[in-house]
DNA sequence: CTTGATCCTCCAGTCGCTGGAGAATGTACG
DNA sequence: CGTACATTCTCCAGCGACTGGAGGATCAAG
């Protein structure tokens, strides 16, 4: 197969050109061969790793979890249960953010409703935030 | 009333002394008079504004939101309305991030249950990263 | 008077990119 | 073959919202 440009690899993984160049530099790419010109030449290999990190990096994995999830999809007998950890892991973060976002729906819904779109005097959105003691929690 | 030193602002308003010093280096705080030796004095007020700010924080307003609010409430004649709106924007924002995660949640729950603790060759969460179209939703 | 806490400024690092400058190539058309 | 334009190269700076360290000055207590 000829090899591709970056360009290429860009458009077929949906990474822009930059963010493959940042790759590699943090070690997440390896580093490509190039041509006699310099540039990085890239084979279909470098797609499937492109695009896998690239889908880890939507789901919300963080780099560091994506280098590891890396290694261990590189070594076909190790074991599942890093992966399984890692992405179980993942899964806790998830939803721990889902009931932090959703305690702070409630806070500023009770901010915005009973607002009855007076003046800044009398506004309940400003009196909230200038009050901690208007919150539904104080946990925050 | 005494004026305040950075510290006791610190501990006061719950937020640390660099934190402070870069509020005022980005104007969310003004620059507050100094002692003959050059170290900051803040009073009461000064209290008031940094816990508006850090609870807004805290509720997940970005810094230039935070700026709108706070010119909002120095200008107690301000028609309440842009407030509102400024909440508003970020309750739909909170909104969709919830519901990204919640997507998100499934997808991951996706990858992690039906993984058979077995090798990675096998592996549903490696297959799952390295093909976009295991997943539930293609629109990420 | 000494010790240790607090403060000052400046600068660099965090994370995950993103984009610009300026130079060197590659490609397409006439 | 020349010219124009696209693509690539490296390096560096910036985003947001802090965080922390170095190195020095000053304060408060014993």
């Amino acid at each position: 197969m000829k090899p591709l440009t970056i360009g290429e690899l860009s458009a077929q993984a949906g990474v822009k050109i930059p963010t493959i160049r940042y790759y590699e530099s943090i070690g997440l790419l390896p580093a490509p061969l190039r041509t006699d010109s310099n540039r990085r030449t890239y084979d279909a290999a470098a797609v499937s790793r492109l695009r896998f990190i690239r889908h880890a990096r939507e789901l919300g994995f963080e780099v560091d979890a994506i280098r590891q999830l890396l290694m261990l999809a590189d070594d076909p007998a190790h074991p599942c249960g890093e992966a399984d950890a890692l992405a179980r892991a993942h899964l806790a973060d998830i939803e721990s953010k889902i009931a932090r976002l959703q305690a702070l729906r409630a806070e500023v819904r009770n901010m915005v409703e009973p607002c009855p779109q007076g003046q800044v005097r009398t506004c309940h959105v400003i009196e909230v935030l200038a009050d901690h003691s208007h919150c539904l929690h104080d946990h925050h």
